[in-house]
DNA sequence: TCTATTGTAATGGTTAAACCATTACATATA
DNA sequence: TATATGTAATGGTTTAACCATTACAATAGA
C-alpha cells in the first residue's frame, strides 16, 4: 500500500527539483546552472549537501560538470546513456546472457523493420541507401576497414528504428545495440564471408522496408538476428 | 577512437573500486562495508570525498545506505531497478505518447506470452492461478476494491513476465507497464464490463500459456493490448 | 597590427573538524 | 518478565579553508 516513508534527506530534494525542472523542461540542454557557491545559497544549504545532489545527477546523466573559469553544471537533457550503461552493469554482473539480449533483440528488430516499412519516406530510404553504400565501401577497402564496416552497421540499424518515428524503439533498440555489439567484437569471426552476409541481409532488409512489406522485413530481420546469434554461439559465449 | 581522458576525481576512483569489487564477486548483496569513518582512513580522504563516491553507488543501485547504529552501506548486488529507473526517466522526458507505448508493448507482450507458453512451469501456473483468483475476489468484492483489481492485473502481467526467465524482459515490461499504468488510471473508464473483459482476456491468457500454446498465447496479450489502447484512445488520449 | 605569452580570477575538487538525528542494543526499573 | 530509558555508533549536515584547472584579459614581442 505504503512505500516506507524516506527520511527527509536534503541532497534528495535538490536532486527532485533539478530532475523535475530537466524533466519538465524548464531547463534545457545545454542551459548552465549558476556555480555552486551560489547553487548553496539558493537552496540555503551547505556546499558538501550540495555537491552530493549535483554527483547523483550527474550519475544519471542529467548534467554534466566542468571545472575552471566558466565551468560548472551544464544541463545535458536524458539520453539512452543511462539506460545503457545500467543493462551494460546487469551483463558484466552475469545477469543477462548472450541467449536473453538475442531473444528479446528478435522481437524488437522485427517489430522495428515492420514498422519502418509501414512509414518510411522517400528520405528515410534515401538515407538507409546511402549508409548501405558507406558499408559496402568499407567492406571493399579491405581488412583494416572492417572496424567502420561494424560501426556502420550499427548505425544502419539505429536508422531503421528512427523511421518508425517512435522514440521507444529507437532508444531501446540504441541500448540492446551497443550492448550486443560488444559481444560483436569479442565473439564474432571477423570472416569476409560472415561481413558478406551480413550485409546482403542488410540490403534485403532496407529492399523489402522500401517496397513496403513489413511482413517480410519482419522476417529478414529476425532471420538475421537468430543467424548471427547463432554464429556467436558457436564461438563458444555461454 | 578515443575518449577524453577525464581528469583524475577521487571519488571516481573510489566508486570503480567498490563497484569492481561487488561485479567481480568479491563483494556480495548482504555484505556490509565499514563505516564511513572507517573506510576514509583506508582509502585515505577525506570524508566529504567518500560520501560522494557512496552516494553514486547509492544511485546506480549497487548499495543501500542506512543511519543508526550497525548502520552503514549494505551491498545490494546488481538489480534490474536501475534499468527501469532510467528507461522510466527517458519516458518522461522524451515525452513518449500512449501509441508509442501501446505500439512497444504490443510486440513485447506478445514476445513475452508466447516464450512464457514455452517455458512456464506448473509452479508458475499455480503462482498466475492464484493471482488470477485474487484479482477476480476483487472484482466481486465492488467498487471500492476495483483499485486492488488493477493492481493486481498489473502483478499478474509482470508474473508472466518473470515466467520468460529473461531479465530483459522483465525489466522492461516492469517500466512499460508501470507508465501505461499512470495512463490507465486517469483515462479507462471504471466500469464493471471494462473490467470484466480484461479479467477475461487475463484467463484466456493463462489458459493458453498452460497449454503450452505460445501461438495462441501471442495472438491473445496481443489483442488485449490493442483494444485496451484503442479503449483509451477514445476517452481523448492524444 | 597581429600573435604568443603570461597573469588572474572564477570555479570545481578536496580536506578537516565539529555538531545534529537516528537507531540498535544494553541496562535499569516496574 | 516486560517495558522504559540511556548510550554510543553511525549517517547527515555545516563551515571554512586551500588546491587545481581553465577561460579570458592584459601584456609583450614580432
Amino acid at each position: 500500500m505504503f512505500r516506507k516513508a524516506k527520511q527527509n534527506r536534503i541532497f534528495q530534494d535538490v536532486v527532485e527539483q533539478i530532475q523535475e525542472a530537466i524533466v519538465s523542461g524548464k531547463l534545457k540542454a545545454g542551459d548552465q546552472l549558476p556555480p555552486e557557491r551560489e547553487l548553496k545559497e539558493l537552496f540555503t544549504i551547505s556546499r558538501g549537501t550540495l555537491r552530493e545532489a549535483l554527483r547523483v545527477l550527474e550519475q544519471k546523466g542529467l548534467i554534466e560538470i566542468r571545472t575552471g573559469v566558466a565551468g560548472g553544471s551544464i544541463v545535458k537533457g536524458v539520453s539512452t546513456q543511462q539506460v545503457s550503461e545500467s543493462l551494460d552493469l546487469l551483463i558484466r554482473y552475469k545477469k543477462v546472457s548472450l541467449q536473453n539480449l538475442a531473444e528479446f533483440r528478435i522481437g524488437l528488430e522485427g517489430d522495428v523493420a515492420a514498422h519502418a516499412a509501414e512509414r518510411a519516406t522517400a528520405d528515410d530510404i534515401a538515407r538507409l541507401r546511402g549508409l548501405i553504400a558507406k558499408a559496402a565501401a568499407y567492406l571493399d577497402k579491405g581488412r583494416e576497414h572492417w572496424d567502420s564496416f561494424i560501426r556502420t552497421d550499427e548505425e544502419i540499424h539505429l536508422a531503421i528504428a528512427e523511421t518508425t518515428h517512435n522514440p521507444l524503439f529507437i532508444s531501446v533498440l540504441a541500448t540492446i545495440s551497443h550492448n550486443i555489439h560488444t559481444y560483436y567484437e569479442s565473439y564474432l569471426p571477423m570472416e569476409e564471408p560472415l561481413l558478406r552476409e551480413n550485409h546482403q541481409d542488410i540490403v534485403n532488409l532496407v529492399t523489402a522496408i522500401e517496397s513496403r512489406r513489413p511482413d517480410e522485413a519482419r522476417t529478414i530481420a529476425q532471420d538475421h538476428v537468430r543467424r548471427f546469434s547463432a554464429h556467436m554461439e558457436q564461438q563458444g559465449v555461454r
